[in-house]
DNA sequence: GATGAGCGA
């Protein structure tokens, strides 16, 4: 038996005689196990975990040896060995479970090439340290999902791991390799993601460049600003002010966005990179265009590759001779309108 | 494109 976590955070040598079996296929038994691991040596007792009143198997079991040697030669000969078609996953038993809570020195690997499997992933990044766990996803008929998790014993292989290998051709795709997070991680991390440049909307039609200069430098130093000009030489309304530092920009969102200035009041946001707005507008488009389709259809025109300059009323006219235009719109200056006839 | 599961008698 492992012996329980020690008191006071004191690092316990990890056992080297009893196994923990995890990934096991819901039907594997104590006997199965037995007989599998029984080739690497005498073992001593075998138990898969079970629901105290169901009495399912929890999907993890123990192995233990008597010899050190023998539970070593088993976890290499075994590991990722398949049971009732599952792989399963062997490590050492260690029942102090801080390692596992605080996911220290875990990674996560994507665009793997889909003959890697689970062997291949760890004998590729047991190169930089000892491996605690380490498998690659697969779908319920075994195929890779092209993408997998190492946890090492200790951080530095983990990081020496990311430098060395992500971006590193494996079987000619490049790897991505970066730490292991959780999805909440990763959302919030996107959240506080840092921007320099801030978008504005709403001016009113006198505001200039340098109105914006005046009340956004309030909030930090500025490296540039612009007001968006249209083809009539008249204000699109909105513009863009970068700031040196993100954490100024940020300010600036938080106090600005709402705000009556002029008798307008300003959207102030992060200004998205130009492939986020136009994924926002193509998929703004797309439901427009549905819309439409179920309310007018076979009565509505699409017009697309507009000229960023051209208004409702140029359209409207250019139009007019064919019949009567219900409603003509410039739904986004970039892509559309949709006009309407009766 | 993708971010598991996981420690006993």
């Amino acid at each position: 038996p492992a012996p329980a976590p020690a008191p006071g955070g004191v690092t316990q040598p990890l056992p080297t005689t009893s196994l923990y079996v995890g990934d096991l296929e819901a039907n594997v038994t104590d006997s199965q196990l037995y007989e599998l691991f029984s080739q690497a040596g005498q073992v001593v007792s075998v138990r898969v975990c079970r629901d105290v009143t169901s009495r399912r198997s929890l999907g993890y079991a123990y192995v233990n040896y008597s010899s050190p040697m023998d539970a070593a030669r088993a976890m290499e000969a075994l590991n990722f060995a398949p049971l009732n078609n599952k792989p399963i996953r062997v490590m050492y038993s260690n029942r102090d479970p801080s390692s596992r809570r605080s996911g220290s020195a875990n990674i996560f690997i994507k665009n793997l090439d889909k003959t890697i499997d689970n062997k291949t992933l760890h004998d590729t990044f047991s190169a930089f340290g000892a491996i605690l766990s380490c498998k690659v996803a697969m779908d319920d008929i075994g195929q890779s999902k092209g993408f997998g998790f190492v946890q090492y014993e200790k951080e530095e292989s983990a990081q020496s791991a990311m430098k060395s290998l992500n971006g590193m051709l494996i079987n000619d795709k490049p790897v991505y390799v970066g730490p292991f997070l959780r999805k909440q991680e990763r959302d919030n991390s996107f959240d506080k993601a840092k921007f320099n440049n801030v978008f504005v909307k709403n001016l009113s039609e006198s505001t200039t460049k340098d109105d914006l200069v005046k009340v956004f430098s309030e909030y930090g130093t500025i490296t540039s600003a612009v007001v968006m000009i249209g083809m009539d030489g008249k204000s699109r309304c909105f513009g863009f002010v970068n700031f040196e530092s993100p954490d100024d920009a940020a300010r600036a969102v938080e106090e600005l966005n709402g705000k009556k200035i002029n008798d307008k009041e300003w959207y102030v946001g992060r200004a998205q990179k130009k492939s986020e707005r136009e994924m926002d507008l193509k998929r703004r488009f797309e439901q427009s265009m549905k819309d439409a389709a179920d309310k007018y259809q076979g009565q509505n025109l699409y017009l697309k590759n507009l000229d960023d300059g051209i208004t409702d009323d140029q359209l409207r006219e250019l139009f007019s001779n064919f019949g009567k235009i219900t409603s003509c719109k410039v739904i986004s200056c970039f892509a559309i309108i949709l006009l309407l006839f009766v």
